[in-house]
DNA sequence: TGTATGATCGCCT
DNA sequence: GGCGATCATACAG
């Protein structure tokens, strides 16, 4: 059993996910860019929302991998996760920072911004930028409006010459409280697009 | 460069 | 009734 899309496995551990989608290109109707920032959750882990179960919020997590899972951050941002499984139970690897290539200017108005960097570099950001809403919650991920495009040299050309040599760095997670230890955090070492620098 | 705060919704205790 | 997998703004140093 495995659900591959975009080159990568969504059957596998969240954190394996996280790392790899590091370089993938994501588009929502059109819209979107490289991915550079990710973080897993797991259900083993108490920082995850699936860790207490299945909740009406968090259902999605508990279906087939390869899904989204979309859910409200602070009752004002959306927040989009893909959905894995590991060992047959639920987890999720968090989009926190995408680098801006296709739909510029509709992620400008969305955003009602001009500067490039801040478009897309956070969770609650760049769900705006894409025009996510719970309406996009629980869908497959290799059908419309996703789109997921595995990462090669070429493929976008403002990235061709970082793709050749991508270094992806790891750290503990951001804004949360419990299970901090984890350095389940990934980024394109060379982005300017990440949420937060990478300490050391 | 950093710390504090308000906005505002759904779910949990 | 409390608390976030957040963000923008306001201020201090």
């Amino acid at each position: 059993m495995s659900k591959i899309i975009a080159g990568i496995d969504f059957e596998a551990p969240s954190h394996i996910v996280a790392r790899q989608l590091i370089g993938v290109t994501v588009l929502v109707n059109g819209v979107g860019g490289r991915i550079v920032e990710t973080e897993a959750y797991d259900r083993e882990e108490p920082a995850s929302h699936c860790y207490i179960g299945e909740t009406p919020r968090n259902f999605s997590m508990f279906g087939p991998p390869g899904r989204s899972y979309v859910y409200r951050s602070h009752g004002i941002h959306w927040c989009l996760n893909f959905v894995c499984r590991e060992n047959g139970h639920g987890a999720g690897v968090l989009l926190r920072a995408i680098e801006p290539l296709a739909g510029l200017a509709q992620m400008r108005e969305r955003r009602g911004l001009e500067d490039e960097r801040l478009l897309c570099s956070g969770p609650g950001r760049l769900c705006q930028a894409l025009g996510i809403t719970r309406a996009d919650n629980n869908l497959p991920l290799d059908a419309a409006p996703f789109q997921l495009l595995a990462p090669a040299p070429g493929a976008d050309p403002g990235a061709a010459t970082e793709v050749l040599a991508m270094e992806v760095l790891a750290g503990p997670r951001i804004g949360i409280s419990k299970a901090v230890e984890l350095p389940w955090r990934f980024g394109l070492a060379s982005s300017r697009f990440l949420s937060k620098p990478f300490r050391q």
